[in-house]
RNA sequence: GGGGAGUUAGUUCAGCUGGUUAGAACGCCGGCCUGUCACGCCGGAGGUCAGGGGUUCAAGUCCCCUACUCCUCGCCA
């Protein structure tokens, strides 16, 4: 028997022929007399049936036919007649088996094979290969490899080369952990799994490559989040003599390109862009969902300006200690229930919050079941209910303190409100899909712990020139051309225009508190490259697992990774990471330490 | 590293204030059935209640520890 055609392209055009399927027994429903047989393969469902008086042999046979079976059959395709199936893209149809060959029968699956189930994702992972056979899984590989196809010729279209970088290179400070791979030959001697090939695709601007692109694997040892793995894959891409808006038209294209190619959705460029500050200020991240609005208030300002006589000290004294002050507004069509807002208050104590404080606004502006009402003065609440837009029947939700905290409590709360209160739009629906750039972020940030500053992406971004004179002495000042493309929510991907000017480098490792021996231990071989004649360059790498993730509308992004970890960086169908003999271990000069056992 | 949820037939779950032999649906096995497509009907098998310890006359149920999975904060230039 040789395939003729596949299990998803028969129609009533193919009416009469005789065709050969190949694929896997999907369903069956057994008469007795009629035996009929789903069969499923990657590219569809058909259904097949067997009859007593046109293929004796063949009906037998299907009689022992079970779940999962790999069969072949031949037979002739025929119309349905009355009986089609409206629900099945081949349901007009069906094939008259003559001829049945099971090339492999199947154990009782341990979980159904279906578009949707319930298993828990621990024993689907356990029998990945199982789980990759159900449809949705299929269909998200198969867009994620049409993304990559389409990726590769958009980029060569665009004049970039797809060249290699090494996976094991030497550790380099700063950024995520990394994964460590002893080495046998060097003993004692270790590589790091590259985080990304941040420092390599920067040497191909210098060796003159001029567009670099790379459809690459990356090595994180973080924990993991539902959009993290610890080996995912980037599109990385670097670019010689551009400025920040070439790398994002170019990265507009591509983006453009797969949502038209694979789900003929146009999204319009250029992109929305926002200033990091005020993606901060509204949404308390870097990483903003646009789908719907209840944007954060900053009162910080405004409670400095009443200071004391505002009335409510709680407010006062967080901002004297340094705190800013926020709030948002569920309006009064949303009402929540008293529950709800209690709930809301569990969640924001999760999140490192004392509390959250709420105000309902009454007819005249003023504030009832809250802590705040009862001392607040009269002019700072009507202050503050102008600021904040409220209406009678609002509730004001609070957080002050530390900036740091209320920013990621009030970015939670958004985020929770929004899918609580059914703001974001379901997958499917026509969908929304809120593409924008983050751009000019701070340079450096300041480390509590240490009590330095410290690079806030990478030491190798280049400021903006008017904030050159601000590095030594107010670095918090200083923005920088870094950038993020941001979609509904998540980070997508992230760049940056490289420093190129080995001056300025070395002025912002100083203001790092990075000395000269230090940096040249650290990063030599890329300081020594940049005195070569190193051409302005940028770049930026796409999370292609989360772009995968959102453009399918997976749930989750392991639904969209062939063989993912899970939280804890395990494989549940290999056992990896797993135990190596000793022989092994001596072989690479490491020795394994067991953590100390518990009592 | 912190906080939270969970773990009972192959699967998804129920199992109340502790009380005889732990149930249901689907799946599986056997039988019947020629137009089903969530096929139907009859019968059957299937359980270390995650593991360990404790309280009790008695533990799936209460307590403690451990393991694993998920969510979340920290972390992820």
């Amino acid at each position: 028997m040789k395939r003729t055609h596949t299990c998803g392209e028969l129609t009533d055009a193919h009416i009469g022929q005789e065709v050969v399927l190949f694929g896997w027994v999907h369903n069956r429903r057994d008469h007795g007399g009629a035996v009929f047989i789903d069969l499923r393969d990657r590219e569809g469902l058909t259904q097949v049936v067997f009859e007593p008086d046109i293929a004796p042999e063949a009906h037998e046979l299907a009689g022992s036919l079970r779940l999962e079976y790999c069969v072949g059959i031949r037979g002739k395709v025929v119309s349905r007649g009355a009986n089609v199936n409206p629900k099945m893209k081949t349901g007009a149809i069906e094939v008259k088996a003559n001829a049945l060959t099971i090339f492999n029968r199947s154990e009782a699956a341990p979980f159904p094979i279906e578009d949707h189930i319930d298993t828990n994702e621990e024993k689907r992972l356990q029998y990945r290969y199982l789980d990759l056979r159900r449809r949705p899984l299929q269909q998200s590989l198969m867009t994620r490899s049409r993304m990559n196809a389409l990726t590769r010729a958009y980029m060569v279209e665009n004049g970039f080369l797809e060249l290699e970088t090494p996976f094991m290179g030497k550790y380099t400070p700063g950024g995520a952990r990394n994964f460590l791979v002893p080495s046998r030959l060097n003993p004692g001697k270790l590589y790091a799994l590259a985080e990304s090939p941040q420092l390599y695709k920067q040497l191909f601007m210098v060796a003159g490559f001029e567009r670099y692109f790379q459809i690459v694997k990356c090595f994180r040892d973080e924990d993991l989040r539902v959009d993290r793995q610890p080996e995912f894959t980037q599109v990385d891409v670097e670019m010689s003599f551009v400025s920040q808006d070439d790398v994002f038209s170019v990265i507009e294209g591509l983006l453009q390109r797969l949502w038209k190619e694979c789900l003929g959705v146009d999204i319009p460029t250029p992109f929305m862009r926002m200033e990091y500050d005020e993606s901060m200020a509204k949404y308390g991240n870097d990483k903003p969902d646009l789908r719907f609005g209840l944007e954060h208030v900053v009162l910080t300002d405004l409670v400095r300006k009443h200071g004391a006589a505002g009335g409510v000290p709680m407010l006062w004294e967080a901002v004297e200690a340094g705190g800013i002050v926020k709030a948002l507004v569920v309006p009064s069509e949303k009402a929540l229930s008293r529950a709800e807002s209690d709930k809301l208050e569990e969640i924001a104590k999760g999140m490192g919050a004392k509390g959250l404080a709420r105000a309902k606004v009454g007819e005249g502006g003023e504030w009832t079941q809250s802590p705040l009402s009862k001392t607040i003065s009269p002019a700072l609440r009507a202050d503050i209910n102008e600021a904040v837009g409220a209406k009678p029947g609002d509730l004001v939700l609070f957080q002050f303190g530390r900036e740091a905290v209320v920013h990621t409590v009030m970015a939670n709360l958004r985020l929770h409100l929004g899918k609580k209160l059914g703001y974001i739009p379901e997958y499917g629906s026509g969908g929304q899909w809120r593409f924008l750039w983050v751009v000019n972020p701070p340079l450096f940030e300041y480390d509590e712990e240490s009590k330095t500053w410290v690079a806030a992406h990478h030491a190798f971004t280049r400021p903006h020139d008017e904030d050159l004179p601000h590095l030594g002495t107010d670095p918090g000042r200083v923005k920088c051309y870094r950038y993020d493309v941001v979609l509904n929510g998540f980070e997508v991907g992230g760049g940056s225009i490289r420093l190129h000017d080995p001056k300025v480098q070395a002025e912002v490792f100083r203001a790092l508190g990075i000395s000269d021996e230090d940096a040249r231990a650290k990063f030599g071989f890329l300081l020594d490259a940049l005195k070569f004649g190193a051409p302005p360059h940028g770049g930026i790498a796409l999370g292609m697992d989360r772009l995968a993730f959102l453009l399918t509308g997976a749930e989750s992004l392991r639904d969209v990774i062939p063989f993912p970890k899970t939280k804890t960086g395990t494989d549940l169908m290999t056992g990896a990471p797993g135990d190596v003999d000793e022989r092994q271990l001596r072989e690479l000069h490491v020795r394994a330490v067991p953590p100390p056992q518990p009592k």
